[in-house]
RNA sequence: GGCGGCAUGGCCAAGUGGUAAGGCAGGAGCCUGCAAAGCUCUUAUUCCCCAGUUCGAAUCUGGGUGCCGCCUCCA
């Protein structure tokens, strides 16, 4: 499989430190507010890039932290100040309320729990030490006593990830620099607590860490000093990322991530799609209109490293698409109601070998997708003259053995399906009043009566959302989702 | 000012030297009591523009135009 890695600009062999394992960090949230659409994009290719690991057959270790000490928690956390509670416990609320959120985002789109979720204010003691090792090694110095900063002069690569160089950076175009520093790109490791910010104790006094140290230190911690694959927003390569590779590379001597993969924007419109231009779409708000199955589709749709525009009717297109994948799956579920023994045929080969060929190249879900309805059209053209022959229904169970292959790595068309047929056997209430529905209609339509049979059929398909129903040569089925 | 990315049909979107995947929308037809679904044909002699390399370029090179991102927190 080749990667694309950001530290080389270009699509590498992935060859993971360890044989048949592969350890993966990514950049988790910070929690002080609602998950939205650009999160689950990077969640949900991260996700993918963790199935299709493990699909290959390797064990894959996939660490994602929270942060949970931010200024914008804590400015969160001092809005709820009140007598009872410090801040401390304050900030802890309000993170742990919007990590319970995150996981009900994340959880509808099937991401798969990581390994570990490790959290910054779990993990001061190893920030500290971390930072003292940078003060010996002469990395860091401490300011005033009480605050200390990562010197990028003293780290000759500083700038390798960003392809940025040190003076063609221009700090402080558009915030103030502190002159302490000495320079301008210095970043803080620790840094003091106001009276009313979460403080821990420390050689250099009560304060609090730096952003970027949290991730440095953690993800030494859980996945060691050499970890295979380190993932994120495209927007955290500079300073994010490139400072966690100084701090740690610096402390450790030893290379950090060997991969990075970033995953490009959204936009709405012409513009970024993010948190300070106040454009963003939150997954609560736009489940409220479509499946989180349709977003996930929808996140799949281009390759993981392209910006994705976004239009008035961009979910609509995908929700259609995945009506045409389910279609196809609730029409050959019809049709092999008995066991069937799968065929393969060459141009099954084929389109497998546009699957794989297609995700080896740097994750191209985009081929993938293509794949999928390509074995829906062949799948529709098998069932094309309302039954299957009996010598193809082995090429169908092929052809859907291959889809939900495909299926399952991206996580798609997962959804289950109940077919109710005049003869099926119900198993509740609802499945009844269904079936008692299907056997008016077929009366009414048997004496020609098409106003009342409609009538019927009305009411059929208002019994629940989604519901279809079809008309096939041995006979009506209705057909629909399970809440 | 520095660095980087992108420009493919009405829309979304693959495609890094060999003659334009896939989906949505539109049109025509078949099927159908009507629907729904499905199938067939149809919508880019052409990939922002110009020049070059090549037997051959959307794909490589040079120049231009437009848009976007990063250099502040951000997935």
């Amino acid at each position: 499989m080749k990667i694309y890695n950001t530290l080389c600009r270009s699509k590498k062999d992935f060859i993971p430190l360890k044989q048949g394992h592969v350890s993966i960090y990514v950049c988790g949230v910070t929690v002080y507010d609602e998950c939205h659409l650009g999160h689950a994009r990077a969640y949900v290719v991260f996700d993918i890039l963790r199935r299709y690991l493990k699909y290959k057959g390797y064990k894959v270790r996939y660490v994602q932290n929270f942060t949970d000490v931010d200024d914008k928690i804590i400015g969160k956390a001092q809005h709820l100040f009140d007598e009872d509670k410090d801040i401390f416990h304050a900030s802890k609320d309000i993170s742990e309320c919007f990590i319970a959120r995150y996981f009900e985002d994340m959880d509808a789109l099937g991401i798969l729990r990581a390994d570990e979720y490790p959290k910054a204010t779990e993990h001061i003691p190893e920030m500290i030490e971390m930072i003292q090792v940078l003060i010996d090694k002469g990395y860091a110095y401490v300011v005033d006593d009480r605050e200390v900063f990562f010197a990028v002069n003293a780290s000759e690569s500083y700038g390798k990830l960003s392809g940025k160089k040190l003076e063609d950076l221009q700090a402080g175009q558009r915030v103030n620099v502190d002159t302490r520093k000495k320079n301008p790109l210095d970043f803080v490791l620790w840094k003091p607590s106001k009276s009313n910010e979460p403080k821990w104790a420390s050689p250099w006094g009560e304060g609090r860490p730096g952003w970027h140290i949290e991730c440095s230190a953690m993800a030494v911690k859980h996945l060691g000093e050499t970890f295979d694959i380190h993932g994120g927003g495209a927007d955290l390569v500079f300073p994010h990322h490139e400072n966690e590779i100084a701090q740690a590379e610096s402390c450790t001597d030893k290379c950090f991530a060997r991969y990075w993969m970033h995953n490009g924007f959204l936009r709405s419109g012409e513009e970024k799609m993010s948190k300070s231009l106040g454009n963003t779409l939150t997954l609560k708000k736009l489940y409220e209109d479509y499946d989180p199955e349709v977003l996930r589709f929808f996140l799949l749709t281009s390759h993981y490293r392209s910006p994705m525009h976004l239009n008035n009717d961009s979910f609509d297109k995908v929700k259609e698409q995945c009506h045409r994948g389910y279609m196809m799956l609730k029409s050959a579920a019809l049709f092999l109601t008995q066991k069937t023994e799968a065929i393969t045929t060459d141009p099954m080969t084929k389109i497998k070998d546009k699957w794989l060929n297609g995700m080896d190249d740097d994750m191209n879900t985009s081929i993938a997708v293509s794949c999928l309805f390509e074995i829906v059209l062949q799948a529709n053209l098998l069932m094309k003259s309302g039954h299957v022959a009996d010598d193809k229904r082995g090429e169908l169970q092929g052809w859907l053995e291959i889809f939900h292959e495909i299926a399952s790595v991206l996580y798609v068309f997962q959804k289950p399906y109940i077919i109710i047929g005049e003869d099926t056997k119900v198993s509740d209430d609802f499945e009844k009043k269904l079936q008692d529905l299907l056997l008016q209609r077929k009366a009414l339509r048997g004496q020609k009566d098409w106003k009342n049979a409609d009538k019927v059929r009305d009411d059929l398909l208002s019994c629940q959302k989604d519901i279809e129903l079809e008309d096939t040569s041995f006979g009506s089925f209705v057909v629909y989702k399970k809440n």
